[in-house]
DNA sequence: ATCAAGTCTGAAACTTGTTCTAGGTTAGCG
DNA sequence: CGCTAACCTAGAACAAGTTTCAGACTTGAT
């Protein structure tokens, strides 16, 4: 049964009725003023994130940062999760591109998607407070934010996928795929409060890219 | 500024030198009335959660109806995090005790795996508030809570170990399970969030399991 | 140019996690 | 019994996320 399928689809109907809001797309265009204000306060997330993660990004601060009032923030930004994730967004557009440029080398998919996830792990370890505050605030978004933390999982999908140089995956590799994503984020959340090693992530992100291999073996489940 | 990790340091210093706070074999052994204060706030904690889930879970109202002061719920659990961490440590052990009754009863160690976990997800179906509260609160946490989280995760291999049916693991088999965990968590997370189905976890879950194959056939990695 | 609708601003208010304080209570001990 | 240190309580106070509101500013259409 192609579940997988199934739920994407649905996942992805959820979302068009209600409009979205923060993805690129979206319902009512803004005005250049409006979009250099959206800017502004992304730009100015990410820099106090920068600094001292999730809890150095306060919404006082943001505002005065760009230049916002605070109303207009959460008229942007209906929360401090809301606009985490949008950063997050952001910065994955901006690390896919990168990505794109220099394609992984491995012989088999298992090996190139790892080498991705360890680049993509390698720009984070850069910014660790940045990167703290982005996965926590997706760890924690409850319902209200579905939509935006969906679109960053498709984004994330699409990265792994453009890794193995998939053009439609099976069923059975699309599972793979989930399930190196969710081991992407547990893993990325251990790093970051400090219960694992990078050592220890690159272990398990190794492991888990195994499955990859699984699937090309007994396509026919 | 990192005012979390410094209150909880400072706190865990004021009262015993290293040492942890909220597991059972802890420094300061504790009265008869304190352990029933400590007992009387994680039921309201679980109380409260079971209801409407993380956010239903206020301080005050622990406090309130736990009987005890709002400084003294403080002095017990330095952190509404660490409150429910605590609380997660303690489902987790009772529901390790049910499993213990009945062992899983699938041919291979993947499904026997695969089964513990089901069963412990649809535990945690009858009380999503609960599973939701406990789960966020387990990945929220910063690095004042290492060692609690630390612990719940070690009671967590102790259950797939234990459904393994291994005394002493191989190293790629505690990679596996590192990873399965990683899964177990975020999946649970795609869950409470409304982004993925019940369905779904279940493939993630049969999916992850099949790794453990892997480590059996390759031992010798 | 003018009007209506929609936006933005500044400031105050509200909520909930967390800290602090002053005084009362308890437990162990001489 | 009476002391002392540790513990507990009630309640105020503080911090940061979120909401609200009156008034000023923009924008688009007439």
């Amino acid at each position: 049964m192609p579940a997988e399928a199934k739920t994407a689809a649905e996942t992805a109907a959820k979302d068009a009725p209600p409009a979205a809001r923060a993805v690129p797309p979206a319902s009512p265009p803004l005005t250049e003023r409006q979009e250099a204000r959206r800017r502004r306060i992304l730009h100015a997330s990410a820099q106090l994130a920068s600094r001292g993660g999730f809890d150095a990004v306060q919404m006082r601060e943001v505002a005065e940062s760009s230049q916002v009032a605070l109303g207009t923030l959460y008229r942007y930004f209906p929360s401090k999760v809301h606009l985490l994730v949008a950063t997050m967004q952001d910065q994955l557009a901006h690390m896919h591109g990168t990505l794109r440029k220099k394609p992984p080398a491995g012989e088999t998919a298992a090996e190139r998607v790892a080498e991705t996830l360890m680049r993509a792990f390698r720009a984070l370890q850069r910014e660790p407070h940045l990167a703290d505050a982005m996965v926590r605030a997706l760890t924690f978004a409850d319902r209200s934010v579905s939509p935006e933390v969906d679109q960053v999982s498709r984004q994330t999908t699409a990265i792994i996928l453009d890794a193995m140089g998939l053009d439609d995956p099976t069923p059975a590799q699309l599972s793979a795929v989930r399930v190196i994503e969710h081991t992407w984020h547990s893993a990325l959340i251990t790093w970051l409060s400090g219960r694992a090693s990078i050592a220890q992530v690159k272990i398990d992100i190794e492991t888990v890219c195994r499955l990859i291999d699984l699937t090309e073996v007994r396509e026919t489940r």
